[in-house]
DNA sequence: CCCAAAGTTGCGACCGCTTGCATCAATCCA
DNA sequence: TGGATTGATGCAAGCGGTCGCAACTTTGGG
């Protein structure tokens, strides 16, 4: 069907490796081979087959990009970002889905048949059973918006989830909330525990603040909203740190379909900064996350990998920084922002 | 680095041959044989190569997915959709974002290359040269999200646009508008191109209401928005149509900042049903596009395909129903909805 | 002008797997 | 009981490439 290297060789009257050295980048050929090859080729219309190649050189420039979080608008995003990436470094993405799959060792048995170079993880969800099971297979691996280790079994990035927390709650305090809350994600997820624990461990400092904590079922609007629902219909908090930006947007609906409203009745900060957070009818004051340095370093780890095999696993985390927007009221006067 | 086949046939004290057809399904294995080289493989942790395979028996069960939208949440419940179905008939997405890409042929060659055994595109906005490009290579492909033509020169999944347009029209005049205007996306989208089409048309049948069009650079918040922002510098419609759901909502944000609401002032219909159309702060009264049935019926036609390579190219179009939510006004009681 | 070094080319084995064909054993029926 | 089926196995060629090695052609320096 497709035109393969005997018969450009064929018909350029040389051999098939003269054919395969002009398609390998730094291979010996003489000038006037190339183009004769060159020139069979195109006639031809022949293009290598990358998946014959790979037989002999070890390497399919297939990555596998696996993932779980399909219902959040943030990680189109992050797609977006890591297929660019992949393809300008001629790496080809091969997605997988994990959303309703449960078992890890199925998932990796299938991107080991496909040979891939390596796999990146891009879910900062993701049970511990994942990281193990990838960790043991010996596949150059790197995990995007992961819990950041201090002894990372594989290469690690993301944010310091704790440090958002922290950020979370010095930013409601310094706003002169006194009563805050953190409204988290799945207890289950790794980041909802880190945001948690920060949050819970900066108010720690400051005796006189009350907080209290819950958990929407998933990163969801209507479980953000639900949760919302539930805490309004006791007194709430003056102010809530969200786990995620559309879990804080069902929280804001959930606000103002309580008659009140945001920011007057009720703070809201969220997490992530997604696209939707600016929009000007959301405004949804927020913590970024650097997207782009993240993807751009976990792709960096891996092409790290995939030319030097055996390096230390490393852990990378990257700042955020809270982006002020229409959901918080402005910090009072007399007591400046720390 | 891999276990081989030669490895387990080795150690089963068996052929190579044996030792893949214990793995091919359908093949002449006895019992006995199985069980030993069963054992075998698992000791080994042995798991076929899929590329090598593919070499002999010339299908991959790679199935590019190739789109340029990776901007519209709309299209991560595509992406979510495809790649589950795909992987639940045994088929992995390669995944190829359109986005910086000028060059049809490159994608192409690239899909070639790795020997794809299809690819499905999914994109409404897609300029006709890549159809065309993707139509000669001689590669099984479904259109998903396309514009339905009556003759067909690849498999295309849809809906209706002029239809949709049609549709809005028909719901605007119903609900007593007598000035309404199309606002659709680029005006080089081919969806763009029929809704606005239908639409147009729709009115024409009806002398006495008032129509106007305009085009957003592209189908975001922030393009809408503008393109509303400037439309209410002079007196606007009383209702739009809009060509996506997240212009509309840019377009709900330019009414609401200009102190004007919906559905009171200005009535809102947009296209797509996003989840996000639904969320209770939003509350889009939209079109609906059944999502589920176009991935599932192209996968379907795809897999048809694979099975059977020379079909009549199809056109399958489904139909669209609006979702009625808050941002059009009732429908006068003395003038029931066509 | 000759010879060594450097640069080009082709040969053929191999990558991991499939599959047509021949062989051989087991089964069946008369 | 024997000959013909049927089923199970192995052999070896090949899928589309790559690459080490040896042979050959240039080139350049003395």
């Amino acid at each position: 069907m497709a035109v393969t290297l005997k018969e450009v060789a064929e018909r350029a009257g040389v051999s098939r490796s003269a054919v395969s050295r002009t398609f390998t980048a730094g291979a010996s050929v003489s000038e006037k081979m190339r183009r004769k090859v060159e020139e069979a080729a195109n006639e031809l219309g022949y293009s290598p087959n990358a998946l014959a190649s790979s037989l002999t050189t070890g390497r399919t420039k297939l990555i596998g990009l696996v993932s779980n979080n399909f219902q959040n608008p943030f990680f189109l995003e992050v797609f977006d970002r890591f297929t660019r990436g992949l393809q300008d470094r001629g790496l080809r993405p091969l997605l997988v889905n994990l959303s309703d799959e449960t078992d890890p060792a199925k998932s990796l048995r299938m991107l080991k048949q496909y040979s891939v170079d390596g796999v990146v993880v891009a879910s900062s969800t993701l049970p511990p059973e994942f990281s193990k099971a990838f960790r043991d297979s010996d596949i150059p691996i790197v995990h995007a918006f992961a819990r950041c280790s201090s002894i990372p079994q594989v290469h690690e990035v993301g944010v310091d989830n704790v440090e958002c927390g922290r950020l979370a709650a010095r930013t409601l305090i310094a706003r002169g909330y006194d009563n805050i809350a953190f409204l988290g994600g799945p207890e289950t997820a790794t980041s909802t525990q880190d945001r948690s624990t920060g949050f819970l461990s900066e108010v720690a400092k400051h005796p006189h603040i009350r907080v209290s904590h819950s958990f929407a079922s998933s990163y969801s609007f209507q479980a953000g909203r639900e949760e919302m629902l539930r805490l309004l219909k006791s007194p709430p908090a003056q102010a809530y740190f969200c786990g995620d930006d559309v879990l804080s947007i069902g929280v804001l609906s959930a606000i103002e379909e309580s008659g009140l409203s945001c920011p007057e009745d009720i703070g809201v900060i969220g997490m992530n900064d997604m696209e939707i957070a600016g929009w000007n009818n959301i405004s949804l004051t927020t913590i970024h996350q650097p997207i782009n340095d993240i993807v751009a370093t976990s792709i960096d780890l891996m092409v790290g990998m995939l030319e030097n095999p055996d390096q230390h696993p490393e852990a990378c985390s990257f700042d955020c920084q809270v982006i002020e927007r229409g959901t918080l009221r402005p910090a009072p006067q007399h007591r400046p922002v720390t």
